[in-house]
DNA sequence: GACTTAATTCTTACAATGTAAATTTATGCC
DNA sequence: GGCATAAATTTACATTGTAAGAATTAAGTC
């Protein structure tokens, strides 16, 4: 009988290619990354990686599962720092852009991408909606302490696509000085939360 | 001597294939585009275009100085059909929605793409800053007309940011129903100027 | 410990891409 | 008509993702 691969070391296979990829990604670029190349960062042949994913696609789908997990745990912790409901609205807010501007690359492959299939990646599912949660978790607490009014899920989207803004156009090299995204992320939530509160209803 | 393309030769051709490029853009996206594709689009060899472009990247620096022009010209014209200042701003933010939602390729390939060496393709420097100067030019006459108050660059980038976090947000399939771009943004934006209104300066 | 056998890995191969280099074609002056 | 030369085509090459085939290797049997 021939050595068949344990499922340990199928993980500890395909842990070791998403660092790889994750790493050259962050370097070069998702299109400037060739399999090749993660072959030879592994010190495998170039069709090794084959016998662990189906193709590239399915690396990039590992790659952003991972990215979609390291955010959310990013903003859980800045959720559990922030002891009133605004203190935490204003930490997960802080810790979504330090996230962004921090991993530019990473940030592009979880939100700026359209992969065709990616329903066929369950962990890349499972991971999208645990970041969504988390994103949206500390405005429930606010409508309910009163601190604001209004549908919570209308009013996360509305951050979100303000935040989002500010990110793809400084990552997209649209800005340049005085502006950028932090001071521009800056006065549209202190703007909004005018807004939320001055709405009647 | 030898037969010398005029001028208006040379243009004719690149307008053509800049036609092609559009199209297929739109249809293909950029990178599913080959050289071979659009010179079979003209009838001509694949090396053909190769005389009237440096290479990929100068057409798709063509096709972009294209879509900012015209961008510009659709806000352009949607800024003449408002007659008040808070008209002309509902209106010129509905326009930029539309030309985002209803040319989405375009839109992506204009605001969603470092290129390298863009200040290497003059034309789309001046494009890409007309698209800019008509985007905030209704702005300053809000601010003089004392609609609003602040700094009028800083108010653009916000409605900026705002708008194009919402609409990046759709092209990726980020939103799902009850949301989508259009609503988003316009919660954003009338949120927006209530908080700017409520602002004390 | 040698042998068998199938999972794993490596090597080879191919079609597609951007584009460089060589070749062919066509024009207008002598 | 022949020639110089711009334009266009053809040929060629390195690089990519990945399919197919060949080689390697290790576990169980004797």
């Amino acid at each position: 009988m021939p050595r068949v691969l344990t499922n340990e070391a199928v993980d500890e296979f395909r842990e070791r290619l998403v660092d790889a990829a994750e790493r050259l990604f962050a370097q070069h670029g998702l299109e400037a990354v060739t399999m090749r190349q993660l072959a030879a960062a592994l010190g495998v042949s170039p069709m090794t990686p084959y016998r662990y994913f189906a193709d590239k696609e399915a690396i990039l789908a590992a790659v952003r599962a991972r990215a979609f997990n390291r955010h959310a745990e990013a903003l859980e912790l800045a959720l559990e720092h922030g002891h009133t409901p605004l203190e935490r609205a204003n930490a997960v807010g802080r810790a979504y852009l330090d996230f962004a501007l921090g991993h530019p690359e990473a940030y592009k492959l979880m939100f700026d991408i359209k992969q065709p299939n990616e329903a066929a990646h369950p962990e890349l599912v499972e991971a999208g909606a645990r970041s969504r949660a988390t994103m949206t978790a500390h405005l429930l607490a606010m409508i309910d302490d009163g601190v604001v009014k209004g549908d919570p899920d209308l009013i996360g989207h509305m951050f979100w696509s303000a935040l989002h803004g500010a990110i793809q156009l400084q990552l997209a090299g649209m800005l340049s000085p005085p502006f950028d995204a932090k001071r521009l992320a800056g006065e549209i939530m202190r703007t909004l939360w005018l807004g939320l509160n001055a709405d009647p209803v």
